[in-house]
DNA sequence: ATATCTAAAATGAACGTTCATTCATTTTTT
DNA sequence: AAAAAATGAATGAACGTTCATTTTAGATAT
């Protein structure tokens, strides 16, 4: 049994249970089945043992959306592809969600650098740059594309976890898709 | 001088500074010019205290963000209208996003009740139902045209808080407006 | 005006608890 | 038997909250 990834595992269970304000050195490693003292023997401290846990997480996302990047495939079916995999990646995990969001919204926890918090979205900036300049993706800048990609589909997996609605309902994800495709589509 | 509000007051400064984390009764009463023990003439505690400015700051969203809603205009100006006025509040006010993102990404922080969450989509509500019924905005579920129009609004402050883009540079704005209508608009 | 009194408001040191981290000891592996 | 890994009790710092004491403010009397 590998106790280093034990240990991440269980920072995430717990985070999506109880939230940040509750996480402790204690419950980490009771719920990892070791002893206190046995983390430190994988990480510096809590701190690190955070950012670890968001590195990985993040390498995760990309490598997964990336996946379903084809470039003989149009734009359009290159962004139904990776908005799938972005929604498949949380709705299959949805402590990583929980625990993703938590750690970008809280300024100055762990993080010196800000910039950290835009490396999960470098996929989705991959597939506008070609868009845009093939004339299918709308003229407008960056940020503003960015903010109606990766805003609908945060807000969307948010919603469903939270069970207001439920993207595993036949067409739901169609329809989704299609209009925030019109967002950005010129 | 109302030390009530001045100590509200200095949990939005302290949370958009440090993060909720960092956040501690000495700092708050230091930072609101009063001893720690004040506080608990005005608050039942932390927990009430971090309640009771959510509440502050979701009441006064609402009320300006409805300010904007007019009944004589169309459902695309009302769109319009909305939209700025939720943009304005965020940017006037930084420190309110950040509390507000901070307290809404924080499971079992200090809510009882999962729901509070949606209180601040409520004028959205009013709006995407009178759209629907008119024909004019997308009939597909609400969770969806929800997610439409909260995520980019919401992406998009952040981004431009972060200076990764500039919602006051001319025609910004406009832009952002019209592909987010594109999404939700029939 | 000034002094005296009273209740409310405010203070901050002290308390009990919780927490991250350490390290002398034990257990496991080689 | 030596080295490596793991343990968990001990430590000291940090925290939320309390409450005995002090300060303030308003009313009343001199």
């Amino acid at each position: 049994m590998d106790k280093r990834e034990a240990i991440l595992k269980s920072v995430l269970k717990l985070v999506n249970r109880e939230g940040f304000y509750h996480l402790n050195m204690k419950k980490i490693a009771q719920e990892a089945g070791v002893a206190a003292g046995t983390i430190y023997l994988y990480f510096k401290g809590k701190e690190d043992l955070i950012n670890a846990l968001y590195a990985m997480i993040v390498a995760e996302f990309n490598q997964q959306v990336l996946e379903g990047y084809d470039d003989s495939k149009t734009v359009k079916e290159n962004f139904f592809e990776m908005m799938s995999k972005a929604i498949d990646f949380y709705l299959d995990q949805p402590d990583n969600f929980s625990f993703v969001e938590q750690y970008t919204y809280a300024p100055f926890l762990f993080k010196e650098n800000q910039d950290e918090n835009f490396l999960l979205l470098l996929p989705i900036y991959k597939m506008m740059r070609e868009g845009k300049t093939a004339g299918i993706i709308r003229n407008i800048p960056d940020a503003i594309l960015l903010s109606l990609i990766h805003g609908p589909m945060n807000t969307i997996v948010k919603l469903h976890l939270a069970h207001k609605t439920d993207l595993n309902k036949k067409g739901a994800r169609q329809k989704f898709y299609e209009a925030a495709w019109d967002a950005i589509c010129a």
